[in-house]
RNA sequence: GCCUGAGUAGCUCAAUGGUAGAGCAAAUGGCUGUUAACCAUUAGGUUCGGGGGUCGAAUCCCUGCUCAGGCGCCA
């Protein structure tokens, strides 16, 4: 019966037979082990000379990595095996095999450039395979998350008109007789579509050209931008921490063996509950300022001010109220000081960094308005945007979640480049 | 863009002014429970490119390129 490695334990002390890959093999003479690779998981197999025909042992000398396999055996559970399992193999076939040029991963340690250049065989080793199963899972639970609470899909275009903020790099491209922009953001045309639907989100490719060279940045990054009419400042606290909870207990319960592999902690995982902290961006001024470091009110934080304020705590940290100066020109002020807006970013833990960011809009026409004038916005391009306070505005609010920063952070790997399948980096685009 | 570090065999690294080496991978052989298996043998080099200096350079100097770690930029 042929069977996928991933279910290998429902069918224990029985005959399957399996087809994959070769990962690893090592032969002893008389007794080998091939780890196999199917595309669900990987299993050890077990040869033993006088368990299966002497042609077919002899026949794993001609074996190299990645040849393609016929495996017939028994399921067994043994301690000894990598994840538990193991088979020990009755008949076995080489369907493909390839010895032209040898394998260029090898079991040993590479270096990263070397790695990422052959990103496309690179995904092939056991903990891409994780990350990228994880990373599926994550994709998977959002989209049922917005199911399930009644989010409707609006999916922003990638090909856009102008700069939404008119700031930051864009890339631009030839659009027949004009230009074009590759979309950084899906948000506002979100906010479009909440006038319709009431609770919309966008989920896809965002590209930003900024030079950034840090591990938390990719020039090509997935976000899930969900925006909700009605919804002021602290319920979309409620909100994005319902959600990313809900995303972590996905991962908990269903890529505990992958997590395992990637070696992430599952209980420093499982501490990731309700409520998550909340402080306003002065008192984090404060705890900077308290930390050791230096730091004017009105200033963004730089690297070492965001990790003083996360380090306080074992949890995401919400920091919210941020001087008007330095964020958007949509966001809502704050009724009770008008220097700051209702903006809020979410801080994971352990350096992983902002990994949502989200604001109260403005609803108001005018203040819109005044908002654009002194960002020195032409109104022109937001016409559009414009008219969406001009019928039915409603208070409204939204974020947007980083997809590789929630990976990279969920699955405890140090950079978000493996976080995604193909990362595009200021130097890198290639494969 | 800035700071720091690196570039030597297919890969990961050693050799700091005096004959370029190891482990892994490859090839051959051995081994009945391996875990990145192990053991033996063989083969494998434009020391990133260009220039300089020295009796002599992987090593020192100048220059260019590439990559990494960090910072900055970044809603």
């Amino acid at each position: 019966m042929d069977v996928s490695i991933k279910k290998i334990a429902d069918h224990l002390e029985k005959e399957v037979s399996i087809k994959g890959w070769v990962d690893n093999f090592r032969s002893s003479g008389k007794i080998a082990f091939i780890i196999l690779r199917d595309g669900t998981g990987f299993i050890q197999n077990v040869l033993v000379k006088n368990e299966m025909s002497e042609e077919e042992f002899n026949s794993i000398k001609d074996l190299t990595y990645e040849d393609v396999i016929d495996i017939k055996g028994i399921v067994k559970e043994n301690k000894r095996a990598p994840g538990g399992y193991e088979i020990l193999v009755k008949q076995f076939k080489i369907i493909y095999h390839y010895d032209k040029e040898e394998y260029p991963i090898q079991k040993k340690d590479h270096g990263v450039d070397f790695l990422l250049n052959h990103r496309h065989l690179w995904l092939r080793s056991k903990k891409e395979f994780a990350t990228i199963m994880i990373r599926d899972e994550i994709i998977k639970a959002i989209r049922d998350y917005m199911y399930e609470n009644d989010y409707i899909l609006l999916d922003s275009p990638i090909l856009t008109p102008t700069a939404p903020e008119g700031t930051g790099s864009l890339f631009e491209t030839d659009y027949f007789d004009t230009k074009a922009y590759l979309s950084q953001s899906g948000q506002l045309y979100q906010e479009a579509g909440i006038f319709a639907f009431r609770k919309t989100y966008c989920f896809g490719p965002t590209f930003r050209a900024e030079k950034s060279k840090t591990k938390k940045h990719l020039t090509e990054f997935w976000m899930i931008e969900p925006e909700i009419a009605f919804c002021d400042l602290n319920e979309l606290m409620e909100i994005e921490e319902d959600f990313v909870i809900y995303i972590i207990t996905r991962i908990i319960e269903r890529q505990k063996n992958n997590l395992e592999i990637l070696g992430r902690n599952i209980e420093d995982l499982k501490k990731i509950t309700s409520p998550f902290y909340r402080i306003s961006y002065t008192d984090a001024v404060k705890m900077v300022n308290d930390g050791g470091l230096k730091m004017e009110w009105g200033e963004d934080f730089g690297a070492d001010e965001e990790a003083i304020v996360s380090n306080h705590f074992d949890k995401p940290v919400f920091i919210h109220r941020f001087p008007k100066k330095i964020k958007p020109f949509y966001m809502e002020d704050d009724p009770e000081d008008p220097k700051v807006v209702l903006g809020v970013d979410l801080i994971a833990p352990q350096g992983y960094g902002e990994i949502v960011g989200g604001s109260q809009r403005v609803h108001d026409l005018d203040k819109l308005l005044k908002n654009l004038k002194a960002a020195g916005l032409p109104e022109e391009n937001y016409k559009w945007y414009i008219d969406l306070r001009k019928w039915g505005s409603v208070p409204h609010s939204g974020f947007g979640l980083g997809l590789e920063r929630t990976v990279a952070w969920i699955t405890g790997i140090s950079h978000v480049r493996t976080a995604i399948p193909f990362p595009r980096m200021i130097n890198r685009i290639y494969p």
